[in-house]
RNA sequence: GCGGGCGUGGCGGAAUGGCAGACGCUGCGGACUUAAACUCCGUUGGGGAGACCCGUGCGGGUUCGACUCCCGCCGCCCGCACCA
């Protein structure tokens, strides 16, 4: 009893904290600008510090640190950077809530994040952090602002935001939910007109959508922004109305001009008030008014199978091709905030204006005649013909194509000074204003001598003043402080007072990631050599939920930065990644306020956060998602105890002298199998095959290990080999297993194993004989054999001789290395 | 309506046109234990005593060979949606 061996256990509770408290003093997470090593950022989108982090944070963020912890020791220089997306609502309405202040109900939060990261064992280098709500950081979100402000990009205007009535406040787009509930306390909300700062993200449209060919980023987030930027070629026509004005119109089909029988102009436009006849007006009155009381989603919903609704204005307008007088309507399926606000309805080629035209019995003239079936006729068809054709009605282009009619049209209505050819967009400029407390201050001055005056560079920043009352009154908060409101002007002197709006906090991060290469720079935003050596960003991971609008912002702001000079980078992020959402047990989202956060903490008390890595790699594809289970994390302790019993025990093993005996050749072929099956893995994404790899290898170990071959050299080198590929999925315990190996600190300072395709090959294989496709048997042929040999070898079974005896082979199929086919008849 | 994705055991899932269900969980049987937990071994798509047969949403097709490619359906999910 005395003198046994004592055995070492694998305990995660040990383990974890001395390897945590190790890292921490020898810092081996602390990254330099330049090393000899190339540059490699592995950004994950920062977290909103709402409260502690659940196991769908753990999704987000321990598998892209599997990854740069891989790229770490594939001779990069890894940049796995964390901060803190702290401006914004919910900071706010948590403070409202129970009393608190935003900051320190941030700090609290971030404090709490900060630990469970460590938990987890993340590469970040905490010295880079990015918090910002603080000075130090929304300082340069002003600086930005003012830089835009002189390049013409800032700008101020009307425009209409979302208002709840009970909590007396504007909502952002973000916080409106089922079209017009109020995500916060669940009232219906509306739309109100104020006035707003906009950044002007249109002047970047083409570029936004050119760029995104190069990019490697998902197909699906490529498209949505494609579709979000919405350009569409087409024309912009003149109408002249019958008191003199004109009317614009922008189509995508200028060529169906001759059979425009009507005008629609959405509710909203400014001609409606002066056009609209008195015999119309009670009529027209009553339907804008109506108009503005629906939600976007009403106004705009197809599918429930709602008729046209509009009014006759009983204005009339000129077509510009055939001088025909044509009434002007208005109704709500045309939008003042695309195009012009105003259409040109030609029923016979548009399926909503064909709708109309029938509901309120107007003519139908068809322009363009399909080439077979039966010609249309305006008051017989049915429905709305899109398709190519021959032109008819239309006068001096009678007889052609539809699509050679196209662009003649439009150079014969430019030559007419009635048009021309023009590119419309989906995409609106972007609306930053917030009436809000905890958010960036908008750095600009109302004087009453000099109007809107910019804060020169040198007084910034403007200080969020931490003891502003910021319940929700119906305006913005920061306007009842009066010291923060009350100031100078810095052109004249004279009084003056401070916008009390704040930022969108999507400006935040639309450029934290550059803020990383240098995160303490007093005198810039970012260093640009520094900025220069980890950007463009190497790879991005985060939620498809940021699809479109973080992701533009961040392109659009780079593009403006680019082109302030300040960094030579067209697109922030070369390769994008989406994580797949994490819902709780029975499928649904993983809501705080519904309760259904599974939280780490206990999970990592149980099983260790290598298990926990582990298990979040292995619940399935990571792009995919799905909801959670702890069902599979016992299998992932397996795992590891096999894994550490295996190096455990090697340490009682002599080594003597590799003997190149079969035994041993086989080991290096697995080994070698093995680090191929990782490395592709961990390339592609693919982190629960990934793991299925280890595991496989680990299995393969186990039973290797009753045998002779663990005195061999070889062997020492296999479980070696096993160590490095566990070390960015298990950092603990490889670390530990490592230091079990008598080898020097760290494990994570290691190389990865390099790959040997001579090795990976067994000196025999076994391959499937197929009769007629079914496997019939199987044969062990010389991993080298040719097709031949392995027929050969195939029709020497005793199986395949007797299946075949009496028939007659048709055809013989054998391919090397993967198995032999003979057909019968 | 348009665009994209996905349908494989009890469950999560795996398969460059080449042995379907790797790997894990669960279940079952066994070893160890006074007992249990842990651990280890075996087994685990369905049918059949068995040789075998059936099986990747459904129906066709291409191929020596199809989860994989093609055509036509069905179902589910996501995005966009009266964008002129």
């Amino acid at each position: 009893m005395t003198d046994t061996i004592e055995e070492k256990v694998y305990d995660p509770a040990v383990i974890e904290p001395k390897w945590r408290a190790k890292w921490q003093d020898a810092a081996i997470y602390k990254v330099e600008n330049t090393t000899g090593q190339p540059n490699w950022m592995s950004l994950t989108m920062y977290p909103y510090p709402s409260g502690v982090l659940h196991v769908g944070h753990w999704f987000a963020f321990s598998i892209p640190d599997v990854f740069a912890r891989a790229q770490r020791m594939r001779g990069y220089n890894v940049m796995y950077p964390m901060g803190f997306d702290s401006f914004g609502l919910p900071a706010e309405n948590a403070a409202i809530k129970h009393n608190i202040h935003p900051a320190k109900w941030t700090y609290e939060n971030i404090d709490d994040m900060t630990r469970q990261f460590d938990l987890m064992g993340a590469m970040i280098d905490w010295d880079r952090k990015v918090i910002t709500c603080d000075p130090e950081y929304y300082k340069w979100n002003q600086w930005f602002f003012l830089k835009m402000l002189e390049k013409g990009l800032a700008y101020r205007a009307g425009g209409s935001v979302w208002w709840c009535p009970n909590d007396q406040t504007v909502l952002a787009n973000e916080q409106v939910v089922d079209g017009n509930i109020c995500d916060r306390c669940g009232a219906e909300v509306y739309k109100r007109d104020l006035e707003q700062w906009y950044l002007r993200i249109t002047d970047y449209a083409q570029e936004l959508l050119d760029g995104l060919d190069g990019l490697d980023w998902p197909e699906r987030v490529k498209t949505m922004q494609r579709n979000w930027i919405g350009r569409s070629e087409g024309a912009r026509l003149s109408f002249a109305l019958e008191d003199g004005k004109t009317l614009d119109v922008f189509t995508t089909r200028p060529d169906t001009v001759f059979g425009a029988t009507f005008m629609v102009l959405a509710p909203e436009h400014p001609y409606v008030a002066e056009i609209t006849t008195p015999e119309q007006r009670a009529a027209v009155d009553e339907y804008v008014k109506k108009a503005r009381t629906k939600t976007e989603i009403e106004r705009q919903s197809t599918d429930v199978d709602r008729q046209k609704s509009g009014v006759f204005t009983g204005a009339y307008a000129i077509n510009p091709v055939n001088d025909a007088r044509i009434p002007i309507w208005i109704a709500d399926y045309v939008l003042m905030t695309y195009g012009t606000g105003a259409i040109m309805a030609v029923p016979s080629g548009d399926t909503r204006d064909f709708e109309f035209a029938r509901q309120f019995d107007l003519p139908i003239i068809p322009t363009v005649q399909p080439t077979n079936g039966e010609p249309l006729d305006g008051a017989t068809m049915t429905e709305a013909y899109h398709g190519d054709g021959i032109v008819v009605n239309s006068g001096p282009f009678d007889g052609m194509t539809q699509s050679e009619a196209l662009p003649k049209m439009i150079e014969w209505l430019s030559e007419q000074g009635r048009g021309q050819a023009e590119i419309s967009w989906r995409l609106r400029d972007w609306l930053i204003s917030r009436q809000r407390y905890w958010g960036t201050p908008i750095p600009v001055v109302y004087c009453d001598t000099c109007g809107m005056v910019p804060v020169p560079e040198d007084q910034l920043p403007v200080v969020l003043p931490l003891d502003a009352e910021f319940k929700p009154t119906g305006q913005s908060p920061l306007i009842t402080h009066e010291s923060f409101v009350n100031t100078t002007c810095p052109q004249c002197g004279g009084a003056a007072r401070r916008e009390t709006d704040t930022m969108d906090t999507f400006i935040d991060s639309s450029w934290y990631w550059f803020r990383y290469a240098s995160p303490h720079d007093d005198t810039a935003p970012f260093d640009r050599i520094a900025a220069e050596e980890w950007n463009p960003v190497a790879l991005y991971c985060g939620g498809i939920e940021h699809a479109i609008l973080h992701l533009l912002y961040a392109r659009f702001f780079t593009k403006v930065i680019r082109d302030l000079g300040m960094i030579d980078v067209d697109e922030p992020f070369s390769r994008l990644r989406n994580q797949g959402m994490i819902l709780s047990e029975d499928g649904r989202k993983m809501s705080k306020s519904r309760g259904r956060q599974i939280g780490p903490d206990e999970l990592v008390a149980a099983h260790g956060a290598d298990a926990l890595r582990l298990h979040l790699m292995f619940l399935g594809p990571w792009e995919q998602g799905g909801p959670w289970n702890d069902r599979g994390i016992t299998g992932m302790e397996r795992f590891i105890r096999r894994a550490y019993t295996v190096v455990e025990e090697l340490g009682t093993t002599q080594s003597g002298a590799a003997s190149g005996s079969d035994a041993e050749r086989s080991l290096t072929a697995l080994q070698h199998r093995t680090i191929k099956r990782a490395t592709d893995q961990i390339d592609s994404f693919g982190f629960n095959t990934m793991v299925s790899a280890l595991i496989e290898y680990v299995n393969e170990l186990m039973k290797l290990k009753e045998t002779d071959i663990v005195t061999s050299p070889v062997w020492r080198d296999a479980v070696e080999t096993l160590v490095l590929l566990m070390a960015p999925a298990t950092p603990y315990v490889a670390e530990e297993m490592w230091e079990m190996l008598g080898k020097p600190f760290s494990v994570h300072q290691q190389s990865w194993p390099v790959y040997d395709s001579a090795l990976a090959v067994e000196a025999t294989i076994e391959i499937p004989v197929q009769i007629n496709g079914k496997v019939r048997d199987r044969v062990i042929v010389p991993s080298g054999a040719t097709a031949d040999d392995q027929l050969a070898a195939a029709r020497a079974l005793e199986k395949v001789v007797a299946l075949i005896a009496d028939k007659q082979i048709v055809k013989e199929i054998s391919v090397p290395g993967r198995l032999v086919n003979i057909v019968i008849k």
